[in-house]
DNA sequence: CGTTCGATTGAGGAAGATCAATTAATGTGG
DNA sequence: CCACATTAATTGATCTTCCTCAATCGAACG
C-alpha cells in the first residue's frame, strides 16, 4: 500500500520504514515511535480486522493484550441484567485488553468498528520482554496510566456537562485524538450510528442528533454534502469554546 | 494498638503479624497478603494521614505511588474551567497515583476522607524491585487493571441507572468493597456528604437525600438511631433487588 | 447557647426522555 | 438500474425525572 499524501482518518496499515515519514504531523510522532518500539522488541503477530469482528469479549480467558496499529475500536461494558454501555474508544496506538489482568478474564467486549490492523501480544511474553527492555515496560505503564486518566475525564464529562457540552466535548476529544496522530480533523468520519454515540454519552439518540443540529445551525460545525455521518470541523477551539458557552449560564455543580 | 475483635470497618493499621488472624474475614485474605508482600519487597516509608490530608494534588510532578493500609481516600478531577468530580474513592489495599504515570505529573487530587496510613513507594523503586520479584509486577499490574475495569463499571451506572438505583448501587459497591476487605457491612459509616455522593454519582445532593430517604422507607437500608451518617444494611442483596426493580418497567399492582 | 453546617422535604420548573411521524441513506432482489 | 425494504437520522409534541429554590430541622461546635 502507497501512502504519500498527509495521512488521513483512515490510519493506514503502513510499513515501519514509513513510520518517520508521517507527513507535518509531528504530533503523531511519538505514537509512531512507540509501534516501532513495540514492533521491534516484541515482534507481535499482526492480525488484520473488519467491522464487527469481536477482538476479545467479556468473560474469555485473558491471556493476549492488543496494540492497535490502525483502525477504530470500541469497548463495550456489560451487565448482569443485560445493560450494555460503550465505555471506551480506542485509535491507532492504544492497547486493548487491560480489563483482563486482574480476574484472569476480560471484563468487557472490544469490537472492530472499521478495517484496522492489531498487534497481539501475548501478556506473558510482554512481561519477559520488560524485563529484559525496561523501556517497554515504562510504555506499557503509560499506556495504562492514560487509560485510568481518560477514564475519569470521561466519568466527568458525563457527570458535569449538558447534553448539547457532551457531545461537544466528544467531537473535540475526537478530533484531539486524531490530532495527536497526525491525522486530518478538518474532517471526520463518526464511525458510530447516534445510538452508539447516545449510549457512550449517556444520552438519547435523539438528543444526540438534536445537539449536533445545534451545533450546525451555530456553525461549529458542517454536515458533508452527502450523508451526515461526515463532520466537518472547521476549528477546534470553537468547540471548546462551545462547551464553555454551555457551562456559562448556570454555574457549576456542588461546592 | 491491640485488635483482636472483629475488624471494623475503620481498618485498623494492624501489625502484620495480626494479619493472618483477620477473624472470619476470609474475603480479607488476599488483601492482607499482597499487602504483606508489599510491605516485606518494597518497605515502604509509612505515612499517617488525617481527614482533609492532601496526598497529591492535580499538576503536581510525579514520583510516587501509594499504597493504602487504611483509611478511605476520595479521588478528585478538575477541568480547566473549574468543574470538579470525585471521580473515584478508595480503600485499604487499593493504590493511588496511577495517573501520573503518562504525564509525569499527576492529573487529580487524592484526599484522605478519614485518619488512615499510607506506604510511599517510589516509583523508581518499585520499578527496580519488581525486575527482581515478578509477582510484584504482578500485583501492580493487576491493581492497575482492576481501576481500568472499576472505572468503566462506575460510568455504566451513571450512564444507565436512574438516580434512585445510582445511590442503592453505590451502597451496594461500598459495603461490597468492605467485605473484600473483611470488614463489617451490616452497618456502615459514609464518610461523605451528601454533595460529595451526589457528585460522584452525577445527582445533586437532593436526589441522594431523596434516593436515601426511599431506600430507608422501604426497609432496604436504615439509619441508626443518632446521625445519618451511618447506614444499616441488613441485607446486600436487598439492594441489588432494588437495583433492578428500578429498572423493571412499571410495576403493575395485581394480575 | 447561639451559630453553622449538613440533611430533609416540598413546590415549581427545565433538561432531556419518550413517543410518534417524516425523511434520508443503505441495502436487496428482480 | 430500479422498486422496494430496511435501517438511520431528523424533528415535533408530550411527559418524566431530576434540578433548582426555599423553608425547616437536627447535629456538631466553639
Amino acid at each position: 500500500m502507497l501512502n504519500t499524501a498527509a495521512p488521513s482518518q483512515t490510519a493506514p496499515a503502513m510499513p515501519d520504514v514509513a513510520l518517520a515519514t508521517l507527513g507535518n504531523a509531528c504530533a503523531g510522532r511519538q505514537t509512531a515511535d512507540t509501534l516501532k518500539l513495540l514492533c521491534e522488541q516484541l515482534r507481535p503477530q499482526r492480525r488484520v480486522v473488519h467491522t464487527g469482528d469481536v477482538i476479545y469479549q467479556a468473560g474469555e480467558r485473558f491471556g493476549n493484550l492488543y496494540i492497535l496499529n490502525s483502525g477504530f475500536f470500541k469497548i463495550v461494558n456489560l451487565s448482569a441484567d443485560g445493560r450494555e454501555q460503550v465505555v471506551g474508544l480506542k485509535f491507532r496506538g492504544d492497547w486493548l485488553g487491560f480489563d483482563g489482568i486482574a480476574g484472569s478474564r476480560y471484563s468487557c467486549d472490544a469490537v472492530a468498528m472499521d478495517t484496522g490492523e492489531i498487534w497481539v501480544v501475548p501478556y506473558e511474553s510482554l512481561l519477559a520482554a520488560c524485563v529484559a527492555c525496561p523501556p517497554l515496560l515504562q510504555v506499557l505503564h503509560a499506556a495504562m496510566s492514560r487509560e485510568i486518566a481518560h477514564d475519569r475525564d470521561s466519568l466527568m464529562s458525563v457527570c458535569t456537562l449538558p447534553a448539547d457540552a457532551r457531545v461537544a466535548e466528544f467531537l473535540r476529544h475526537w478530533a484531539e485524538s486524531l490530532a495527536e496522530r497526525g491525522m486530518r480533523t478538518d474532517e471526520i468520519t463518526l464511525r458510530m450510528t447516534r445510538a452508539e454515540i447516545g449510549n457512550y454519552l449517556g444520552m438519547t439518540l435523539e438528543s444526540v442528533s438534536r445537539a449536533l443540529s445545534r451545533l450546525a445551525r451555530d456553525k461549529v460545525i458542517g454536515f458533508a454534502t452527502k450523508g451526515r455521518r461526515d463532520v466537518q470541523i472547521p476549528d477546534v477551539r470553537a468547540l471548546t469554546a462551545f462547551v464553555q458557552r454551555c457551562l456559562a449560564p448556570a454555574p457549576t455543580m456542588l461546592q
